[in-house]
DNA sequence: ACCCTAGCTGACCGATCGGCCAGTTCTGAC
DNA sequence: GTCAGAACTGGCCGATCGGTCAGCTAGGGT
């Protein structure tokens, strides 16, 4: 079957972000891109110069919401530049929800291992333990922000000393979900 | 130079660990680590059955740690539970900071690509439009903290539709800087 | 009916990967 | 000094990767 190069392109472009999304980019062959979008892997690069190229064109549109955010924040300060800056991220979360997960792949494929205990299963736990005796969905994505926060926080570049950074982590994931912080 | 068994398995696992968490388990091959490590390719898979055999090893004692802190959430509830859970979640992140990393891989080789803008500047714009006046660093560390907990939560699943995610999550991160929600 | 071209493909290439193996070197016990 | 075994290595293998190429095919313009 031929397709027009508008359709297929658009079909190539939507089975590698979810691809990519689920396996990573590196975890992600041109043969799978391919069958995904029921075609051959030469196919592909005919409308494509190369793998990179797939991925350039997925994250542009990223790119140019990043690059307006920027020149946004740039004429504010204050209270406006705050809240313009979260504004912006949401949007840009919510608009670009596969690509950002593009950039955390492996999460999924390593999360699973025979060595780490069910972390499906200690996740729910934790939310749980989170939420105390509130299950407002709000509530529970909070706690699971405060989850996922604390590890990449960690994960990242910072200036606090160890025992300054543990209690300031739990001071603010305590204070994410709207509890006291004693 | 020959030294002994123990030493070399430290010597790989330390090498391993730093790759890994640099460019991720794909991104690693056993070459590079061996090279890191100042030994041939065969000599690492005459200390470890198999590159699998390394993961797996680096990510034991945090799969050890996850047990016990799933086994002490069991015998607690309400706010002892939440504080527990915190608690368990900084220690996790404090001590395992480098086996956090892996789970987060090509962020950092993704992040700089040229349709994207310089996303370092970006995110210190951010921070700045964030924190406002305050120049205090666990202040930073929470902008920072908030702008990755949107990220991670547009990526992951949740049950709330879109419109009240949007409000939600602009209202966690404000609360999270301890700003006003209005 | 003819043809030209966009769209597509199977076959192949070089590079790199994880892993294997025969054989060499080192070292401590005797 | 001898020697057995632990430690180590160069070279090789099959699989898979991204990418190339010559050629096939469908279909609209004339």
């Amino acid at each position: 079957m031929t397709r027009s190069a508008t359709t297929m392109h658009a079909e190539i472009l939507e089975s590698a972000v979810r691809l990519f999304a689920a396996h990573g980019f590196r975890g992600t062959s041109l043969q799978d891109i391919a069958s995904d979008a029921g075609c051959s892997k030469a196919s592909l690069l005919y409308h494509f110069t190369n793998k990179d190229a797939i991925l350039t064109e997925l994250l542009s549109p990223v790119g140019r919401e990043m690059a307006e955010l920027e020149g946004r924040l740039a004429a504010l300060d204050g209270e406006d530049a705050a809240r313009a800056a979260v504004a912006g991220l949401v949007d840009l979360s919510l608009h670009f929800r596969r690509q950002v997960k593009i950039l955390l792949q492996d999460v999924d494929s390593l999360i699973n291992r025979p060595e780490l205990p069910d972390v499906d299963a200690l996740t729910e736990r934790l939310v749980d333990a989170l939420t105390g005796r509130s299950p407002a969905p709000q509530a529970r994505v909070w706690a699971w922000m405060a989850m996922v926060g604390i590890f990449l926080t960690s994960a990242g570049e910072h200036a606090l000393p160890d025992p300054e950074l543990r209690a300031e982590l739990t001071r603010g994931a305590l204070r994410t979900l709207g509890r006291q912080t004693d």
